[in-house]
DNA sequence: GTCTATAATCTGATAGAC
DNA sequence: GTCTATCAGATTATAGAC
């Protein structure tokens, strides 16, 4: 799933070299490779442990290296959590593209009905996902710039969203993600596995179009 | 503040010896003292480091004590956690009680109004406190059959009070606690010390109050 | 790039003297 | 009840051989 989702923010745009550049960039898919292996169990691990419960042993256990080894691939723990961080906004951020545009000209409820909803799937999909890029759970990680800037990118996808279908009112806006987030956490915390808020999903962005006097 | 919260799970209901009863009491106040001055500390270092980076040996020194002397005073580092939660549950449901008594016949609209406030701004207080009390973020850590009793006791006294206001669709209901969340935790999340969502809380409890049909 | 070895430090928890 | 000493590990991270 997700397939071209690279991971890489820093083993590309140093591949200009011509001369020996076959077996360069042979070397540079490998690493990048085994970074993505790297990632994945991570994922995994903090799924079982809990996001805090990440252990550099273990992870390097899981996909067949020794602990220090994992430094040849990430330069910390927490450049490790940075590319998780990463890879979720990019991922968030593909499945908002992905949705905006399967969706051509419908109406506007219709757009936030599937916009709130694609959020809400993608948070309830993977809490310790959920938990990483939205809640300040891990006191010494804080995302690098560049991961920031991803964050950023889909704050300003989601306020695009939310002016074509006509929501301009910045209270509107915040209200919005409130309601959405709220449904979302109520989900996660409260019914994991069910679908118990899921189910009022549509009708309270009905309720929110209706109040903010959105054309049906 | 809550002067009379107790803390004592384990410390009370062994007082019924009438013979050198008086110095024994004095003891298990002090014990109960203690317990109260653990926790108090307990709480400023995890508003400190976050609520994962609680450690027994700055917490014993903290309260002047080594490490191995807070087994005098708690089974575990979960034990702790748990009086914790239990304190946070006891709080939450002094101040909804607090709030209801004061509020007599109040139209049915500022019940909801005050319940919703008064949650959102307990919560807002301390978020180390609504992350124990409300978020699954601590992998060890389950609360206690007695400290989820107190949980439970907590939504019982908000079902009763949307229910005293009208509000009996069990869809309603956890309509009503996720905008309630949703603010509070965008608050907190993205604007904390700020009022953002602080400011749009009446409003969004009035435009709940109309799709449930409710009187003013 | 991967390894072993280890630094340096932290952790929760226990034993037993006093 | 509090202490010291310690168990039995865990942790991230680094040095240096290969």
């Amino acid at each position: 799933m997700i397939e071209n989702l690279v991971t890489t923010t820093d083993a590309s745009t140093t591949d200009a070299g011509t001369t020996d550049s076959v077996p360069v960039r042979a070397i540079d898919r490998r690493r990048a490779q085994t970074r993505r292996e790297i990632l994945e169990a991570a994922w995994e691990l903090c799924r079982e442990h809990g996001l805090a419960g990440l252990s550099l042993r273990e992870l390097g256990e899981r996909v067949g290296m020794r602990a220090p080894s994992l430094y040849s691939y990430f330069d910390s723990k927490d450049a490790i959590y940075d590319a998780m961080f990463a890879e979720g906004q990019r991922a968030l951020r593909d499945r908002y593209l992905q949705v905006t545009a399967a969706l051509g000209d419908v109406p506007v409820r219709g757009l936030l009905r599937s916009g709130a909803r694609t959020f809400f799937e993608f948070c309830v999909a993977d809490p310790v996902r959920y938990q990483l890029m939205f809640q300040r759970t891990l006191p010494t990680f804080e995302p690098s710039a560049e991961s920031y800037a991803l964050a950023v990118e889909n704050l300003a996808i989601l306020a695009t969203t939310l002016e074509r279908a006509g929501v301009t009112d910045p209270r509107h806006v915040d209200l919005f993600t409130a309601v959405a987030t709220g449904l979302t956490d109520q989900q996660i915390s409260n019914d994991p596995g069910g679908d118990r808020w899921a189910r009022l999903l549509d009708d309270a962005v009905e309720l929110l179009c209706d109040h903010f006097g959105l054309p049906y």
